[in-house]
DNA sequence: TTGTACGCGTTATCAC
DNA sequence: GTGATAACGCGTACAA
């Protein structure tokens, strides 16, 4: 089948092609009746402009681009929301970028950039580390979000949206401990991880260690390779994993909340009760840590305030106004009925 | 920030711009030596084409495009990495398009094909009904899947991959009253619902007929409209409705899993216990579902086994090799914790 | 207000 | 094996 181009449209209009784009665009200096007139042809041929022509003659195309690493994460799926919505109200079009696992999300950045006239990128999730120099092809202003990613000072152009994770995993394992826990399992990322889950980590260690419980290596179990790292599935097997080792533990903290689903079935399966025989901690907020029964005990990460912040900020970028490029947001621990304190 | 391009590349390189190309883009007619010299400037100067005006002259691009309405719905998750695999498997690029509530999925399908000369589309949810005329704008092949809708016999370059909804959503009812189940409330979708919703409901009435049990419209509970349709909240404020109505039943069905676990935190935080105050059934099988305590009784639909096939039908018709353009997969009622025998 | 002609950055088609 | 050059389909300065 063959292409319909914007001549072919002029042509059947009788006019030239500029009096066609002009139609199609809105421009002001355009007779009213021959832009109906125009318009009316085109529907009838159900004419539709080609984009790769457009982006490529385009100098201006107010487009923000947001890339996902992971697009079919949940924790992901109510900030995305919120950043269509806010993209558009100011008046903005938004693009949604899938970033596969084994793909460099700068450099689909940097592709996506000159392809689409970009005025501005978000990221959202990703790797923690970034060449400067890869940063720097990067022409437009970008906020990293929720990656708690160090930049170097002369990056004028990029911000950093995030949650202390370090901290927060240092607080709720000091509440654990609080109640009573001392053996306090951790269902943590791969050792290879230098990501969130290596902060979780460094939470949980610092706060076992301020309250003078020895570190057990043996408490930890990262996520299996084969299976998707951040699921129910793997926090199931990690946990089953550890009822079967006969190591002693009351309390079980993972480092996301679909892990802690994950443990809360596991030990159900093994005939054992939440928070009676253990207690589970989970983290991030999650919708289903709160609808699960019990109610997951977490870390509620303000994802909606954050997508909002990080268009707020990305815009300030764009319009060359002075703005923090570094906003670290506190999260909240939400007590559920997964947890209980125990006797000493 | 000037953009290099390929004719900057071709100077600094000394040769010509068919050359840079040809680099590029692994032609055989090329002197290897040249082209290492030039594949190092390019790498020296992060030259990255523009994508724009390599799709406006290619004429021939192996890309699939995987069109999503409603991306952060987790019922698409395990899809998109099957569809993203089986693609590459093949050797075809992947593309993952966002198709926004209000947009319709053919428009953004027709205007996409043109940018980027795309070899077949795949739909993922979205309308049930699609004019004819519309469809026959595409002129590539695609598949529909999830979404069990009706193509004219004439569209051979369309295919649909799906469960029968309303088949399924009897056998699940059916099943249900075999338990002896007599009010039997259900979460449905809202009244304007013309796709997957409205079918369910219809096995709904369908099997209570089959029993003899009078369809009621009180047990009819509909989502809300402020709220996000599918989603847990949903199901727990048209619980909360339900029980606070007073009105007399045993199990509550629920046209999506989301709901059914809405539901589930609905009637505990009501104090009542499940199964033994009131079954909870729910649909599609998502891995919540299984990890819930107690594991909920669901209908599951073989979504990987239908994202292969998808594709494998896509590609079917893309070589023009015969298929069958209709392929319902059959459902599996999956036991759980949630639902049980009573008394009649 | 409208039409003509050029250029956006790339690839394909030629000659060489 | 390599280099000019003509498209690809559109927007826009400029002339009319």
């Amino acid at each position: 089948m063959e292409q319909i181009t914007i001549k072919e449209i002029a042509k059947l209009c009788g006019v030239g092609v500029s009096t066609v784009s002009r139609a199609m665009n809105n421009h002001p200096d355009i007779n009213q009746e021959t832009k109906l007139k125009v318009l009316e042809i085109i529907k009838e041929y159900n004419y539709v402009p080609n984009n790769s022509a457009r982006n490529l003659k385009r100098t201006d195309s107010n487009t923000i681009a947001v890339l996902v690493k992971g697009i079919t994460n949940p924790f992901f799926s109510p900030m995305i929301g919120v950043l269509a919505r806010e993209v558009k109200k100011k008046r903005y079009s938004f693009v949604l970028q899938q970033v596969e696992e084994d793909e460099d999300e700068i450099d689909v950045a940097i592709q996506l950039e000159k392809e689409k006239r970009l005025k501005g990128i978000v990221f959202l999730g990703g790797m923690y580390i970034h060449k400067e120099e890869k940063l720097n092809q990067l022409t437009v202003p970008f906020a990293i979000s929720t990656v708690n990613m160090g930049l170097p000072e002369s990056m004028k152009k990029g911000a950093v949206i995030s949650i202390d994770d370090e901290l927060e995993s240092y607080r709720m394992v000091n509440f654990l401990c609080d109640c009573g826990h001392k053996e306090i399992a951790i269902l943590a990322a791969s050792r290879e991880d230098a990501s969130v889950g290596k902060c979780r980590l460094d939470g949980y260690q610092r706060a076992l260690q301020d309250h003078g419980i020895q570190y057990d290596d043996e408490l930890v179990v990262c996520t299996k390779k084969d299976v998707n790292t951040y699921s129910m599935e793997n926090g199931y097997e990690m946990t089953k994993e550890l009822l079967d080792s006969g190591k002693k533990f009351t309390c079980i903290y993972a480092v996301a909340d679909a892990l802690a689903i994950g443990a809360c079935k596991a030990i159900f399966d093994a005939g054992k009760s939440i928070p009676g025989d253990y207690s589970v901690a989970g983290f991030d907020g999650q919708e289903t840590a709160a609808y699960y029964h019990p109610s997951i005990t977490t870390v509620y990460q303000p994802r909606e305030e954050m997508a909002e912040a990080t268009i707020n900020i990305l815009f300030h970028l764009i319009k060359k106004e002075p703005v923090e490029t570094k906003r670290i947001f506190n999260a909240r621990l939400v007590l559920g009925g997964s947890t209980r304190k125990i006797e000493k």
